[in-house]
DNA sequence: TCTATTACTTACTTTTCGTAAGTCTATAGA
DNA sequence: TCTATAGACTTACGAAAAGTAAGTAATAGA
């Protein structure tokens, strides 16, 4: 890889459709919830402030057809699970790097 | 840190904050391309197919207001160039870790 | 000097998001 | 058992963001 690690030329479309991917709203948050252990509807619901109903279902929704997660129901239950894949758990680096760039550089301005 | 080095609770404002802001439409790839020396604006624009001006210029203006990007214009120059700060410098991690997972998972599903 | 390019703006349509309410099971409590 | 509540969505609709197209003023280049 060129430039340090980061692609071949200025443009990677592999680059560009995991940014548009992961970057959708809320998405991050989701994964990140994810990531720490909720994985019911109702529990991530429970700890993303502001994230309606309608837009958990749509990314939910969106990153199952995307491979990064899995819904499942477990035996003996009715409600389903979301699970992060082998693809999603991948993402652990993107995540880990994430989250220590805004530690260390928080975002004081508001859109 | 928690949870294998990824935040401390299930929701980080930190972190939810970066990924809202880094993960706007096509702002994965206009820091890309700045990444791989791209610096004006036709030069951008020149690289990122189906992005438009409208939205070039509303993404640079985000990413100079939250600090990551410096508009400049250089002496002698009349046009500017936009160069990334220490806080976008810092990004190189996350578009390592992003550029990695992204060439070895892609995405065949179209939105 | 004439033309093209650059770095934006403005106007308008389409898509996505926000907000609220409603539906359908399933479990829990009176 | 009847009712209430919670969980996992679904539907409807106005608001915000993105897509598309065109326009503009100031250079830069031939």
């Amino acid at each position: 890889m060129t430039h340090r690690g980061i692609g071949h030329g200025p443009f990677s479309p592999e680059f560009h459709a995991a940014s548009e991917l992961v970057g959708r709203k809320w998405t991050g948050a989701i994964i990140y919830a994810i990531f720490h252990g909720r994985s019911r509807f109702a529990e991530i619901a429970a700890v993303i402030p502001g994230l309606s109903d309608r837009l958990l279902d749509e990314r939910l929704k969106e990153l199952v057809q995307h491979g990064i997660l899995e819904k499942q129901i477990p035996d003996a239950e009715t409600r389903p699970v979301y699970r992060l894949t082998e693809k999603g758990l991948a993402l652990r680096g993107v995540m880990i790097a994430l989250y220590a760039w805004a530690v260390k550089w928080p975002d004081t301005e508001q859109f």
